[in-house]
DNA sequence: GTCTATACCTGGATAGAC
DNA sequence: GTCTATCCAGGTATAGAC
């Protein structure tokens, strides 16, 4: 038990750090500092810093899958839910100035990387598209619910982006609005939106 | 003028590296690979690997100055013009597809580092967003050219992101016609556009 | 202006004592 | 399960011969 208590340690400091610093710059010392461990008692948890990052694409993604349920049950109708999404951009906004989109930055850096792990962390990305092309479906949109779904994508990841490279987070705001005006164009455009689950 | 020369293809061999394998990744010695030179020469040319740095941004500002010229010179519409940036995506989708936007990524990354560059790089941006902001104002949309400007950087940015993390470049071809499509219906919608260059 | 040689450091990874 | 000590590869940077 105490030994599951330790991995997870370690993994939730490699989660942060990966993200703030990117995968590549984060060595086992950050990692070791960050949970008071000696680089030595790490390699009993983990032998590789590909198995660590296995290990926080892993976290992420339960993580997410939580999220999006907790959305789902928050909202019933699709156009809520799907601004639940949205709004992430803004609930983690000052995040998102210094550090972009966690999914995106990780993706990017290991598709420059070559690394094997890419498919995984796109998986990542993955998660959002099912997620919202079943609320578009839902919203009567089945001929095109996945190109709206990875509309929303590429617009909130274009919007981290941005904000990240000028570090200015009231650019988040007037996208964003921008963004949930477009779905709400959307909505209306829809006659007769299915509201079964 | 030989030294000139030599320097010239250190550094484009460095901007090939930092965009495809990332800044951080790419060592002297795979730069001096790339133009046959030895490790000990090459710091008669570059005495630290943030020197080259600003160099590669340095050439980017010049070819990137020198492609906005070439847009403006090629047509005279505002739309048009405007088209010009959109279609970069199209034309340079097979690397998109592995490497992402060369400016995006490169922010996102320096972002992560804490890089002193980090306002050089994003000063790239600024170069596309004060020519789109130009041409927005010729199309007769001065209150809001810059956010419109915004907009379509931070649009070129997802497709950017999402193409690369998925792979995907039939995706580039879906949503650049989306944007073309946003762009037509902010036209039509302009009662009658400046022409005066 | 170009080369070889090398100093110095950091990072990933292992061995083995406790 | 935790530690210290250590190996080795690779990266930045310098010195100095040609």
């Amino acid at each position: 038990m105490k030994e599951n208590a330790t991995r997870e340690r370690i993994v939730q400091a490699a989660d942060k750090l990966f993200y703030e610093r990117g995968y590549e710059a984060t060595s086992f010392a950050d990692i070791a500092d960050a949970v008071t461990l000696s680089r030595g008692n790490f390699y009993h948890h983990f032998k590789t810093k590909d198995a660590i990052l296995l290990a926080v694409i892993a976290l992420r993604k339960a993580n997410t899958a939580a999220m999006l349920d907790h959305w789902a049950g928050a909202a019933h109708e699709p156009a809520e839910r799907i601004r639940s999404f949205i709004r992430i951009l803004i609930v983690n906004r000052a995040q998102i100035r210094l550090y972009g989109c966690p999914v995106g930055t990780l993706c990017g850096e290991l598709a420059k990387l070559g690394h094997p792990a890419q498919a995984e962390a796109s998986g990542l990305f993955t998660l959002f598209r099912d997620w919202l092309r079943r609320e578009f479906v839902r919203l009567g949109r089945e001929s095109d619910a996945d190109a709206l779904a990875m509309h929303v994508l590429a617009r909130s990841q274009g919007i981290a982006t941005l904000a990240s490279a000028f570090h200015d987070d009231r650019f988040i705001d007037q996208e964003t609005a921008g963004l949930s005006a477009w779905l709400d164009g959307l909505v209306a455009s829809q006659p007769s939106p299915s509201t079964h689950s």
